[in-house]
DNA sequence: CTCCATAATTAAACATTGTTCAGTTAATTG
DNA sequence: CAATTAACTGAACAATGTTTAATTATGGAG
């Protein structure tokens, strides 16, 4: 239920707009009631920011396992794009927003933003020969970490803020620039 | 004197502990003074950004100006990876972190995050076609914005922060596939 | 030097935040 | 039904950003 109202009021007004008396007020509850479920706020928003990934990687997956490794890999770019448009806040509260103490986030994260990572890695995988699944994982990360810094790039820029439409075609051109750079390198 | 002290306390304890009262009893005034000299804490910090953003725009432009562009990109990626290492904090401030309030930032602060990205373009503009101003334009912007993408997601991730190396490796390497692609491409 | 006007600075107050905990209510178990 | 356990509350505390009346310092005119 806390997360929830958590999520919900994210997706509404930010991850700013998650206080202890408004999270507890949304579902009935008095704010102390929060920490006999969570260790702090902290808690609360790292297993929130679990939830939104889940959402994104849901969609993710839902993309057909069909066709070029390189058509794949632009099918979820659109997703994550699309995602990060329609859900700016979600997406920010996920991968901008610190947490309200300001302390690191707890390890076991790293193990979730990883599935992600992941996933372009099997997409990409058919691009590279079976020994050098180093490649591989190397490229999943770059294309990983350019589609992040271009969206937030693009959110925080009043340039291409007006066209939504730009920040896909930047991003579809990043990774199959990325792409036949490896390719040209390779031979 | 703000600024002077704000910046001290950033790189030292991170942006968090940026609060008034700290930033006025570190220069041995009292917290209603700031209310002068500033709007509010969401101004001392945008203005602190641009104290950051002009330390680092400072080191890259003491680069030399002298050989081939991929030559001069690298050292500019050295440069850039080798302040977020050695400044996390300023760089997390500059880049990551969000105005107290949670508002958005000034509308004349783009003006000055584009400084980077022109800097960026200068140096790739002798690879492109003088008629292709925009084709420079969109690789500085990509360029800049998967540096940004890849530090972030290098500091998160606590699988390559243990080696600080990893990261400029994972940088330079982006940077050449990318240019290998544009040049690929283009034939 | 004195007096006054202006500027600079303060200290206290207010609202809101995260967090704790003794006390109260609800649920469950023997 | 009684007793134990669990769930929950609401008031309190410290710390935050911000405002403002009061105070102090500054500097110029006579």
């Amino acid at each position: 239920m806390f997360l929830n109202a958590a999520l919900e009021t994210t997706a509404a007004e930010g991850i700013e707009a998650v206080t202890a008396r408004r999270l507890a007020a949304d579902i009935g509850y008095s704010p102390g009631t929060i920490y006999q479920v969570f260790e702090n706020l902290d808690d609360v928003v790292a297993q929130l920011k679990v939830a939104i990934l889940d959402r994104l990687i849901a969609r993710l997956n839902a993309v057909p396992a069909r066709g070029t490794p390189e058509k794949r890999l632009l099918a979820l770019i659109d997703v994550y794009v699309a995602f990060a448009a329609e859900e700016p806040r979600l997406w920010h509260a996920l991968f901008e927003a610190d947490p309200p103490s300001g302390a690191p986030l707890p390890e076991w994260f790293g193990a979730h933003i990883s599935r992600g990572l992941t996933l372009v890695e099997t997409v990409l995988a058919p691009l590279f020969k079976e020994e050098d699944k180093a490649g591989a994982a190397r490229a999943a990360t770059t294309i990983w970490a350019g589609l992040h810094g271009i969206v937030s790039l693009a959110r925080s820029s009043a340039v291409s803020r007006a066209s939504g439409q730009e920040t896909k075609v930047l991003a579809r051109d990043f990774a199959l620039t990325y792409l036949a750079g490896i390719a040209a390198r390779r031979t």
